[in-house]
DNA sequence: GCACTTTGTTTCATATATGAAACAACTAGT
DNA sequence: ACTAGTTGTTTCATATATGAAACAAAGTGC
């Protein structure tokens, strides 16, 4: 019962790829390095194929073998791809002066995330002027269904695919306010979806509120969120809804608007109202 | 003339796998989006192979489907990879507040760098007071052979592995103080692995002077390089021979001892006490 | 509209990547 | 020192991933 979901999965598929792939992920920033005999426990695959799959990571860079000892560990070739995708995307430039904006006139610092599987990465944060907000760096990761940029980009994917995102997996429950059940979870993200934003107070951690909201590509394809976050007492319900709400949401759009400037906007409309409040 | 260097590659190899990567490699910055056809011809490959390369990597997050065209980019599952590198080498974390001193004492901006292939890949970067200075950011990228944490970087690697790394390959000419030729980088190399640092004074960008230290992991492999940059004016021969370099190298020595403070240190000698556990 | 090229998808015989098992090199335990 | 258990490396028959070719769909030009 491991695979197929129903859509078959036809076996267009390269098993060296794939399992180079998964080999690849094992590595995390808590175990950074692995001996062969660990690596074939893990992927659950025989010796020699491990063996294969690492020689030929190593080969390209992508694994280093610690020379005395045999271990390997990620090879520096990982950051080409990760800073190639951040430059194609260009998000992370193209949004980074709307973040300091955006904390400088609101006080509260402000963050730039993508989904990665079921959490939000950080891909950048302007620190508030007040220092008193929960200090997460470039590359930290949070559940997505607990975060409000996660919730934001979970609405972005659609209910079919949260719903196979999440089949089989049952939700960390961070705090009594994010949703314990995938329909709960998929019940919130259509209201939120409609709204085009999303707020929380003091529901991911006590005393902390923020707001997101979604950036899109010419597409209109959700690719990342922005929010801002900062202490309670700043970012009370009735603040988050008027004013920031409106600037948040305001900001997410320029973005948007920059990133597909150049493109060619396929019969999208320009922007500013896609929020399609029903 | 395909089947590479003569070092016989033992056919340890997964090629689904190592095509894989070399599909993902292709793309840049300034090509980001690719149709099936066009990575045919680009890789060389049977369409339905690289067809099959492409599914599979789509399926595992590695690669974006544009809905509506029908080409592909890079997806964010490559962050994944190249932020648990980041995090697991954690010498962008470790470097970053030593960084933040050495701008701050110097009054230069201060970059962290690695090797990637023959470039140096800038990972980390702090900005000058003066505002003069030359305005590389995070993720941009420059021939090894023509700066000075570039030559660091390949002084470090030993002059075989450079050998092969630049065979077959005309160096980019950058200035004519730059090598010109392999011969004339590997006895630039020598010398420089030797005293540990290397400065150029004009030598990439005119009036732009700049000198560069090794970062080391446990083991003493270089890992990464340090440097300060700033106007000639400011950075003249003299200062960098004198209280600058020794400063620029004190800092790369105390990153490279914080690294290796965890580590077993293989017989390393302690050289000082460093905090255990943060 | 109709030939003609280009591109994406599928099929299927066969070349080839793979896993079992043998081998070698190390540890560790008694 | 001898046995038994790891682990890394190699070999080789065969299951399987692959590329040629067929098919389908979508442009392009006239």
């Amino acid at each position: 019962m491991k695979d197929d979901v129903r859509t078959a999965t036809p076996s267009y598929q390269v098993p060296g790829l794939e399992r180079g792939l998964r080999l690849m992920e094992v590595f995390t920033r808590d175990r950074r390095e692995f001996s062969l005999a660990e690596l074939t426990r893990l992927l659950d695959l025989p010796r020699a194929t491990v063996f294969r799959l690492v020689t030929t990571l190593e080969q390209n860079g992508y694994l280093d073998k610690e020379p005395l000892r045999k271990t390997y560990r990620l090879g520096n070739r990982v950051l080409r791809l990760g800073f190639e995708f951040l430059a194609s995307q260009d998000v992370v430039t193209t949004a980074h002066p709307f973040l300091e904006q955006l904390s400088r006139d609101t006080g509260a610092s402000a963050h730039l995330g993508v989904l990665d599987d079921r959490d939000v990465l950080y891909l950048d944060r302007i620190a508030g002027s007040n220092h008193l907000v929960s200090n997460v760096g470039v590359g930290t990761r949070f559940p997505a269904h607990a975060t409000t940029m996660g919730r934001v980009l979970l609405a972005g994917l659609g209910a079919d695919a949260v719903q196979k995102l999440y089949e089989n997996v049952d939700l960390p429950k961070a705090t009594d306010q994010t949703p314990q059940s995938l329909p709960a979870l998929l019940e919130r993200l259509t209201q939120e979806q409609e709204d085009g934003y999303v707020t929380s107070v003091s529901a991911f951690e006590a005393g902390l509120s923020s707001i997101a909201a979604p950036v899109r590509n010419s597409y209109g394809t959700v690719i990342a969120a922005i929010s801002i976050a900062g202490p309670e007492s700043q970012l009370d319900h009735a603040t988050l809804e008027g004013e920031i709400r409106a600037r948040v949401c305001q900001t997410a759009a320029d973005i948007s608007n920059v990133l597909g400037a150049g493109k060619p906007a396929h019969n999208q409309k320009p922007l500013s109202a896609v929020a399609t409040n029903a």
